[in-house]
DNA sequence: TCTGGGGTCCTGCTACGA
DNA sequence: TCTGTCGTAGCAGGACCC
């Protein structure tokens, strides 16, 4: 609890379902959710409606179904989804330049020094919550806490809930002063604290350990010795409420990625590289555009039977070449055997660096004599097409142009667009 | 609860150079 | 020259989060 200044942790409710609902007040009081409508989709968002039949986020769609008919189902629009994330992050902008966005549909706030201005974080909630519904039709619910990881707590104590009978409003706000920190976790469910999932859970349970509160009487070395140095410590630090984490706004992206789930499992290589060179082609495009480089190609692979493999390969020099990375990707998935049947293909790029331009190599510069025909030629020319997609792409859309080995069948290029929560219907 | 997609972080293992 | 040790980088897998 270093930080004794106020932070608020702000959280949308129901986000990609309540702008839908905005765009389509038809929709309002009706149970909708987003997500992915095939036989291996997934729920992205439920609306409260929804929730009533126990339908949550990550549900396979299938089972959303079977358990509300008359469910309106929505494929999603990241795009847009992104826009209306804008206006808000720009609403809490006006509070305090300090705000750190954790996904589209939260940030954290400091606002220790927005006080003298704007009112006490308790006001600043307030308005932001009036602000974001005026102005964006949207609600929020919002913690104020000494520290992120309380403040994220407390904005889930202010949540709608559910019950038989329908949703009923949360409370919106909830603070958690410094000298009630303790009453505050106590009571709470382990899984509450951050790190805590149904595996560590399981460990935990093994303790005797079900609340945060018993979390807290369980010595340092205990969770150590039981989860690991990093995670035991970073437990026994939660579940005292000591967090030391300050909101920092302008977070770099560490890696940049593309996975997709198949309708029916893909059994050979031909096709799998096919899909391959189509999301090596759109993760390529989103570092140019991010003006970064990658110096680790990664590729993953997920079987019929969920068994998942991952291979990754570091690169002499980085990258944002889609002809490059899609070579090395490609190698690595030569060495695969696809013949138990391929659910799931996914390509990523980490060890991220700033810049877009790429150092060439000695046997890539005219005149080396070292395979200059090969790499010397073809490389800045693969380059100069990229070049090319990026810009007809930037004016046109991602739909403009595709990779022609992603073919025609594709519904987009755009991984935005593209079957975001699993295959479609 | 038969399990998506985009991420981050951690752990254990191995290879390699000093 | 061989062996052991240490630090570091890379790889693979897993857990977790939204």
């Amino acid at each position: 609890m270093r930080s004794a200044t106020p932070i608020l942790h702000v959280d949308m409710d129901a986000f990609f379902a309540s702008v839908e609902v905005v765009r389509n007040p038809d929709l309002r009081g009706r149970p909708v959710v987003v997500g992915g409508s095939g036989e291996r989709g997934v729920v992205a968002a439920a609306s409260y409606e929804a929730r009533v039949f126990g339908i949550r986020s990550a549900m396979p769609s299938l089972r959303a179904r079977s358990l509300c008919p008359d469910l309106v189902f929505l494929p999603g629009d990241h795009a847009h989804y992104r826009e209306v994330s804008r206006s808000v992050m720009a609403i809490f902008h006006r509070f305090t330049p300090l705000v750190e966005p954790l996904s589209l549909d939260e940030a954290f706030l400091d606002v220790g020094g927005a006080g003298r201005s704007v009112g006490d974080p308790g006001e600043i909630a307030s308005e932001i919550r009036c602000l974001v519904s005026v102005e964006e039709g949207l609600t929020c619910s919002v913690g104020v806490a000494p520290n992120k990881f309380l403040a994220k707590l407390a904005s889930e104590q202010a949540k709608p809930r559910v019950s038989a009978s329908g949703p009923h409003e949360g409370s919106g706000i909830c603070t958690v002063p410094p000298d009630a920190v303790e009453a505050f976790l106590a009571p709470l469910p382990a899984e509450a604290v951050w790190g805590v999932g149904p595996r560590t859970m399981e460990r935990l349970r093994r303790l005797g350990v079900t609340t945060v509160g018993d979390l807290a009487v369980v010595p340092e070395a205990t969770l150590v010795s039981l989860l690991g140095d990093a995670v035991g410590r970073q437990l026994w630090r939660l579940a005292r409420g000591i967090d030391d984490r300050s909101v920092e706004p302008g977070q770099s992206v560490k890696s940049i990625g593309h996975e997709e789930t198949f309708p029916v499992d893909l059994l050979d290589l031909g096709s799998l590289t096919h899909e391959l060179v189509g999301m090596v082609d759109s993760v390529a495009g989103r570092a140019r555009e991010a003006g970064v480089t990658a110096r680790t190609v990664n590729i993953k692979v997920r079987f019929g039977d969920f068994t998942t493999i991952t291979r990754a390969s570091t690169l002499a020099d980085a990258t944002d070449s889609s002809a490059e990375i899609a070579e090395v990707a490609g190698a690595m998935l030569d060495k695969i055997d696809p013949s138990p049947g391929v659910r799931l293909l996914g390509v990523s790029l980490s060890g991220l660096r700033e810049g877009s331009v790429r150092q060439l190599r000695l046997d890539e510069l005219p005149g080396s004599g070292w395979d200059a025909e090969e790499r010397g030629d073809r490389l800045p020319r693969w380059r100069e097409a990229e070049g090319v997609v990026d810009r007809i792409r930037r004016r046109f859309g991602h739909r403009a142009i595709g990779h022609e080995a992603a073919g025609s069948d594709r519904k987009s290029q755009d991984p935005a667009e593209s079957r975001p929560w699993g295959p479609d219907s």
